[in-house]
RNA sequence: CGGGGCGUAGCGCAGCCUGGUAGCGCGACGGUUUUGGGUACCGUAGGCCGGAGGUUCGAAUCCUCUCGCCCCGACCA
């Protein structure tokens, strides 16, 4: 993408209104625009994180055999009724009425619709497991939204449901959630650490949320340091095998880390204490296991092979996808602006043309751009008029991993520059060189897709 | 929902107390200059002062009501 020709209105002063860093840098960045208290367009910048975010949680989800599917935003009251939460979910539930005077709802959750779908099409032990997830905005009226992204009110999430014939088929899927989420967040450049939580209006007896250690984190974390130190990494799992799931989670649940809301310091005083940490953290995501919770409330039930009909099994996981970029930004920035970990980037380099309308570094610029393409990364290229000075503040403040600078000082040697934002540390080389470096260094992200 | 604060140009703000018809910085636009970390100078455009009502000869300014937004708290992904 030309910058001249994209549409990144980034800003040079700090907008009043946003207190955390993450707010400020994404209304900085020109990624968002608030429309109204805790709900935000998407600017293009904004919109392709997200994209990207959302794709890697698609592949991981894939990857782990669920299917997915789209559930309407607006839901029947009747079906809330029938699972008893209508009247339970309280004032954060944003209802509405329509023409006909029939009460509607924007969902915050999903598990009566999903539920209702089911019981419609699924009657025998024969299609189970089975689990089927969606990324789709929700909407929970706060009473006081904050921190853009971060706690808005629109949020776009990701929620998965499995149905399944046995407690134990459950407990595995939850499991298989579990590892699903671990691979995702490692994608995206995150350690999110799960956490012994408490069920909320979900409900389930069984349940971790997955927690970004930051400053500005809403949630007290207490954790054995040895956590920090376990990476789910490359490893091949097969995702149909119990006991590889299990292992998976024994190894990253066994160690202790939760919550205030789950804290206890009696169990807690037990690590040594040079492993003790007390943090904060952000969640961004949740996984649960319910049991029959729903099923029986609302009727979705097989029959098994002694034809006996049974309500299922289920469970339910969420990914807080809008919510993520600012956990992202909060847990990877500077004083200059976002620090994109590569798997997310908007962009995967910036080509910076130190003299523009100069002909010999225009032609280098284009030609670094046509040949960046063809090796199927996506350049952002500041064809901008503006002093050096300028591009380089805006390629810092958007948070681009990699810089190219292109000037006429090092194009008389057959030199660029490559930058890399995170270290600073930059490297004189030909245009051709730094192609084939950034091939390189973005190759274990295509690797790691689908 | 309790407590506090703010709505004046795209963004950040001054002016309000002590009423007289709106100003600064950044940004935008045009030009000159400059050119390896937000260059300097000159010029131009842009605002029914959140909205409604009232007081007054006259309201951004005083009064009443209202809408929106932000911060702290309780609540929450």
């Amino acid at each position: 993408m030309r910058l001249t020709r994209y549409f990144m209105p980034v800003l040079k002063e700090d907008p009043k209104e946003a207190q955390i860093v993450s707010h400020r840098l994404m209304l900085r960045a020109g990624m968002i625009k608030q429309q109204s208290a805790g709900i935000y367009s998407w600017l293009p910048m904004g919109l392709k994180v997200l994209n990207r975010i959302q794709q890697i949680v698609h592949e991981e989800q894939a990857r782990a055999g669920h299917i997915p599917v789209l559930m309407p935003t607006i839901q029947s009251a009747d079906l809330w009724r029938e699972s008893g939460r209508y009247d339970d979910y309280g004032e954060e539930m944003l209802r509405i009425t329509d023409r006909h005077k029939r009460d509607m709802l924007y969902g915050p959750t999903n598990e009566e619709v999903i539920t209702d779908i089911f019981r419609a099409h699924v009657s025998s032990y024969k299609d189970l497991p089975l689990t089927l997830y969606q990324i789709q905005w929700k909407f929970r009226d706060e009473i006081r939204p904050r921190f853009g992204v971060m706690r808005g009110r629109e949020f776009l999430m990701k929620d998965g449901y499995n149905f399944d014939l046995t407690r134990d088929a459950a407990l595995h899927a939850y499991n298989r959630h579990l590892v699903s989420y671990l691979r995702s967040y490692e994608r995206m450049g995150l350690q999110a650490i799960p956490m012994r939580a408490d069920g909320g209006p979900i409900g389930g007896d069984y349940t971790h949320e997955f927690l970004v250690l930051a400053e500005t984190g809403e949630s007290e974390v207490f954790y054995d340091s040895e956590i920090t130190d376990l990476k789910f990494g490359s490893r091949a799992i097969d995702y149909d095998s119990v006991e590889q799931c299990q292992a998976v989670l024994e190894e990253f649940t066994s160690r202790y880390a939760r919550t205030d809301e789950t804290h206890d310091a009696a169990i807690f005083d037990q690590i040594p204490e040079e492993r003790r940490r007390t943090a904060r953290g952000i969640e961004v995501g949740q996984i649960f296991y319910f049991g029959t919770k729903y099923s029986e409330s609302m009727g979705a039930t097989v029959v098994g092979p002694d034809g006996n009909r049974t309500p299922v099994e289920m469970g339910s996981h969420g990914i807080g996808v809008s919510r993520l970029l600012g956990a992202i930004i909060e847990a990877s920035h500077d004083d200059k602006g976002i620090i994109w970990p590569e798997g997310v980037t908007p962009f995967e380099v910036g080509i910076v043309n130190l003299k523009q309308g100069d002909a010999s570094t225009d032609s280098a610029c284009e030609a670094l751009y046509a040949e960046l393409k063809s090796k199927g990364l996506d350049p952002l290229y500041d064809d901008r008029d503006e002093r050096a000075g300028a591009k380089f503040a805006t390629v810092d403040l958007i948070g681009l991993p990699w810089r190219i600078t292109v000037g006429p000082r090092g194009l008389a040697n057959n030199k660029v520059e490559l930058t890399s934002r995170r270290t600073g540390e930059a490297v004189e080389m030909s245009p051709q060189e730094a192609v084939s470096r950034l091939v390189e260094v973005y190759q274990p992200v295509k690797d790691a897709a689908l």
